[in-house]
DNA sequence: CTGTTAGCGCCTTCAG
DNA sequence: CTGAAGGCGCTAACAG
């Protein structure tokens, strides 16, 4: 049987409270006491029920993440969100519980439900969307959370990179290497970044005395697949591109493939870069000009952030921005 | 505020027993009150109070996994397995509760902290070790829980891959396409899967009428780099081997690096295969013959075995071996 | 410094 | 069919 506090103090011959008291700090017991208690306590290996003192303090020491089946787990990028995270809450003592659930409908009645039955302290919510319904959610029910990545409101604790300086960053970097047709790929236009990443595009362009064409930027849905199937449109343009940026790595490595395909050679003939930096990028072949993501970092940040709002601190910084670093390899074609 | 059954029994009229005994389906309610109260609760937004439902029940519908935090994280594996666990759970209605903590003696005593302080109903425990002190732990405290790996004591609930006829496999593999002289990278000895491999391979020697060598057999640990040096160290020897069977992908796909750096052709001049399966095995180049895991399936199966005991259910199959798959790519020259 | 009292929100006998 | 009462294990006022 488990031993409560109950089998201590009979034990002992103090009285529970006493025994709380003794054994949690609260209150003023004789040291000696104090010892004592403790001595059995360890004796009878005791572990306080943690149901019983959430039940009473209102408070969980968990922190809590819904996962999207589909997507996420095969996500290199969220596990390292997941790391990170799960990392700081044990710093904090905070224990991590992850809630699987189907995108969607589903995935915001998980919310619900784990906000609402008092499982956790407070949520950290990731891959935001345009007008996020899981963040009105929270708003509205005054529950502590803290989001990766920024919406077009930011009335909330967020913290992200800066897609649009990391985007931006590239196309002066091809620019500079004398490239004057940079064609772009898009990632899915419900998601956040999307805007962002493209006015960095724009932005960069526009730095570099370039103008904008509309038939260089084209659309694909973050996987390998879509990207290679961009990549085979921007090269079957009458004047294609000698240069192609895309939204995340997945796509650039598509794209890269793609132009391999069509035997020209990546980072002389046509460069290609990306955004992210997950492992396959630097494995790749050639090797991909990229912007990195600190994704541990970030999600170790996020759980300070959230911590703090948990603890009703003032957050001085409710937001974080982080600047992405350059980081160029063979496929921009600087290296070669 | 939190809405509870007070507050549904006040706003119906009826009592707190009533309204439990509506919403819970226990005891027996008269049709139409029990509409009256689950319109009332749902009009109010009622969601049970887990820790409280906790508490009084002995059960949390939660499963754990500790994650030592170096190793595993950055591990696509764990992730894989996470994730297949995490999608099983939600299946039965079940969350997954991870506490990130550093292995060895940390980890062990927050296996004990959570098990004894009640927080959840099972524990999978991955990457199980020889004689390791988890298995011991929760075997003593009557816990229930479920391992991947198998150790050398079998007197527990185990999921495995038969890491024997993997790798027997792979050797019949190679020897078919002509190789006598056949190194081995061995996993660190403390792993109980280093043992059941090297067994695979000595095995697969014998049926293919080949000795063992003792200076064909190194130690990598897993990672690339070791598999890199073990591979130097083969061949430089005298005698060097036609062909590396690694304990797993990262090794082997390190291997395959340092014999392309000696100017060899892998798949032609020496041939390379790994173990488990990797997103990177499959995108090396060449690709990489190497032996699937099903880590996504072993989660779930994993889960099912692990709510069987959980349920007190008879557990006809306590062990459960899946035979893994032979992938043969360009690696092993098998195709090219 | 120590003990008594009073719940947290829920479930579950046991009586009406 | 409905309700009153008790308690899961713990904490927090409040007295002594």
């Amino acid at each position: 049987m488990k031993v409560t506090l109950k089998d201590i103090a009979r034990e002992s011959g103090y009285s529970i409270t006493t025994v709380s008291h003794a054994l949690s700090g609260y209150g003023d017991v004789n040291e000696n006491t104090r010892q004592h208690i403790i001595a059995i306590a360890e004796r009878l290996g005791y572990q306080p029920n943690l149901a019983a003192r959430h039940l009473r303090s209102k408070q969980t020491k968990t922190i809590g993440m819904v996962i999207p089946l589909t997507t996420y787990y095969s996500d290199p990028f969220f596990m390292e969100l997941l790391s990170g995270v799960g990392r700081q809450a044990a710093e904090y003592g905070y224990d991590l519980l992850l809630s699987a659930q189907q995108p969607g409908e589903e995935e915001l009645s998980a919310y619900r439900r784990i906000v609402a039955s008092s499982r956790i302290d407070g949520v950290v919510v990731a891959r935001v969307q345009r007008d996020d319904p899981r963040i009105t959610f929270l708003k509205e029910a005054r529950h502590p959370f803290v989001v990766f990545g920024r919406s077009n409101a930011n009335d909330y604790p967020y913290i992200d990179v800066d897609g649009r300086a990391g985007i931006r960053q590239i196309v002066l970097h091809l620019a500079r290497l004398g490239h004057r047709r940079i064609a772009f790929i898009l990632s899915p236009p419900q998601l956040a970044f999307t805007t962002l990443r493209y006015e960095g595009y724009c932005q960069g362009l526009d730095e570099a005395g370039l103008s904008l064409r509309d038939d260089y930027v084209v659309e694909g849905d973050l996987t390998r697949a879509s990207g290679h199937a961009a990549a085979l449109r921007l090269l079957a343009l009458p004047e294609p591109p000698t240069a192609i940026v895309a939204c995340n790595d997945s796509m650039a490595i598509g794209a890269m493939l793609a132009i391999q395909e069509r035997k020209l050679v990546v980072g002389r003939d046509v460069a290609v870069a990306g955004f992210d930096d997950i492992p396959a990028a630097a494995n790749a072949s050639p090797p991909l000009t990229t912007v990195r993501q600190p994704i541990y970092d970030i999600g170790r940040q996020a759980l300070d952030m959230l911590i703090r709002v948990i603890r009703n601190e003032p957050v001085e910084n409710l937001h974080v921005l982080l600047v992405p670093e350059l980081i160029v390899r063979a496929s921009s074609g600087g290296m070669i």
